[in-house]
DNA sequence: AGTATAGTTGAATAGTTGCTCAAGTGTCAA
DNA sequence: TTGACACTTGAGCAACTATTCAACTATACT
């Protein structure tokens, strides 16, 4: 018996209707396009990065200087947003100076720093790095 | 010379006044808590749980049952989501109930869904699981 | 030409994550 | 009490991730 087969016929506890409902209003793609969407910011080096962005428009050494890491480790990183389509490069001379693309993410980004900042000034359960 | 004697150091594109004070700008530690934010976010079958209780109140075997995966994986996940106060477990008789906590997260959540639906309807750039 | 600078790339690696499985706890009903 | 049910927990593992290092390309300067 597949997962999809127990899922339909083991419920008792809330009403079929509602369960079947909300497998339809849950469908896996989106949410691994929402996930996919947040992995990105999932990360202290990107979220950094982008908050810089968000200052000001930057080259990779700039970064790397400005977050204390390798070139090599931005330039890993830039791939990574750019691919993702959150920042923008732009080819001067021997620099490459990088924008966020998206007004939409610099709104979403600064709703949770704001909610972080707000909710929680001092504890922090996340994990160790 | 440590990466941080570098970064003072070795800035050459952007003036140093803007580096130092975009240092000061983008902390670590806030980094880091907005990145564990966001890492809670950042996986399929917690994203589909949030969505599934931003509609209803549901307890762990019905997510299970709405999601197609095991208790098991439900209940490791509510762990962590409850250690990182998104959602509430209320536990009746040998059920437990959960629900979302916080309108803010709801928010968030509501805005990246409708930011990855309108933005990119059918491409996919992220990683396979 | 030759040299230095800015950045990219691929492999390797240490650390993390999400799930499964098996064993456990607590609750209800016969 | 016995059994079934709802859920939790810990160990183990396969997959993934962020960084480092070394080698590379491309541009600029002399």
């Amino acid at each position: 018996m597949t997962l999809e087969e127990r899922a339909v016929r083991d419920v008792q506890h809330v009403d079929r209707r509602q369960v079947a409902a909300l497998r339809s209003v849950v469908d896996r793609e989106s949410a691994v396009a929402v996930a996919d969407l947040f992995r990105v910011l999932a990360d202290p080096t990107r979220v950094s990065i982008i908050h810089a962005l968000s200052v000001a428009e930057l080259c990779n050494g700039d970064l790397a200087a400005v977050l204390g890491i390798s070139e090599s480790a931005v330039s890993h990183q830039m791939r990574e947003l750019r691919l993702m389509k959150l920042v923008t490069a732009e080819k001067r001379g021997r620099m490459v100076y990088y924008r966020l693309t998206d007004t939409h993410i610099r709104h979403i980004f600064a709703d949770t720093l704001r909610h972080v900042q707000e909710s929680s000034p001092n504890q922090h359960v996340g994990r160790l790095r």
